[in-house]
Order: C-alpha cells, then structure tokens, then sequence
DNA sequence: CCCTGATTCGC
DNA sequence: GCGAATCAGG
C-alpha cells in the first residue's frame, strides 16, 4: 500500500505530536516500516519536531564509503539462526525512548505503575563467593568486595556471557559503544 | 541487548 | 519517491 493522503495525514499528525517512527509505523500498520515512516517523514520536510534550544548542526558523516557491498547475503550456509524469540508486537501506547513524548489521556492514567526492584534479591543458599564461580555461573558481583557479605549472583549464567539474563542486560546498557 | 532518528542509494 | 541497510547514538 502506499502513501495516500490519509496515510501521509496521520503521519505528520502522529509525529508532530511526537510519538516515534516505530510507533507510527505501527499505527499505520500493512507492513510499514519505522524506517519507511522516517524515509516518508524526510521527504516531506517534516523534521525537526520540539527542538528548544538546538545549536547542533548534526555531525555530518561526510560521505567516506567508496564502493563498501552492500547487502551481502552470504547464503552459504542455511543452518542455524532463529534466536528462538516469539518477538510478536508491543503494547502499542507504549512510549520510551527520550523523545518528545506525546501524553495521551489513558497514559496519565496509570502512570507509575511499578517501582520496579532494583536489584535481584538472591536467596542466601544461591548466593557464591568467589571459589565457588565457574563457567555457568553468573559472576555479577553484589555488595561491597571487602564485606563479608560480598557474594555474586550465581544464578544460571547465558552462554553468551558471563552473566545471567538480568545481569547481562544491566552490563551492557551502559557498557560497549565507547572508544572504539 | 533493547531502542531512537538520520543518511545513503539501489530500486 | 520509496525504504532497507547502514550509521550514530541512548
């Protein structure tokens, strides 16, 4: 389906009331892309939306990609993949990221809905020292080192990692993308 | 990892 | 004009 002038309507309304290109896209629904709705949303000059105090011109990538092949589908071998996860859709009024959020009228409604802990508590029979870590289990530290309460997750460790689910969530967030 | 918007460029 | 792939970032 394309771009009718319906579609393109709710677009610009949706983005100037600052809901995200995947949720628009989302909305609009048959397939559309965030992507698609960001593509659309330039071609319209429809950018720039709640910009206060802006003074950044945006760092230009200047364009330092001679011939890189693109879309190099090495199809050799068809085994593996699937990551086993039912990824089905999102509650659609759901809104994060820290972009101009649109409040609608059943968001404020139930607004703080979960403190949500902080931190896993571990059952003190589950919980391990350091002698007692190995390859499969989570070595997320907890408490003070020098304390004799200092014991680490020990939960079951990912095979990607060195931390369990919860942990390795929690390392990475602020972790990687730095100094390259 | 999840996500955001921005840009490029083959179609 | 379109949007997937990529990039840059949170």
């Amino acid at each position: 389906m394309g771009w009718t002038d319906e579609r393109v309507e709710l677009l610009k309304k949706l983005w100037m009331e600052g809901l995200s290109a995947s949720q628009i896209a989302a909305e609009l629904g048959d397939g559309v892309t965030r992507n698609a709705v960001i593509g659309k949303v330039h071609r319209l000059k429809l950018s720039a939306r709640a910009k206060p105090t802006n003074t950044a011109p945006r760092a230009r990538p200047a364009a330092a990609r001679p011939s890189a092949p693109r879309r190099v589908a090495s199809a050799s071998s068809s085994v593996s993949q699937m990551s086993a996860k039912p990824r089905i859709s999102m509650s659609r009024p759901q809104v994060m990221g820290a972009t101009a959020l649109a409040v609608t009228p059943e968001m404020d409604a139930q607004l703080y809905v979960a403190p949500a802990a902080a931190e896993l508590f571990i059952p003190e029979d589950k919980r391990l020292n350091l002698l007692q870590l190995n390859e499969h289990t989570c070595k997320w530290p907890i408490g003070d080192p020098l304390s004799k309460d200092f014991y680490f997750c020990g939960q079951h460790s990912l095979e990607t990692g060195p931390y369990c689910d919860f942990h390795s969530r929690r390392a990475y967030h602020q972790m990687d993308r730095k100094r390259r």
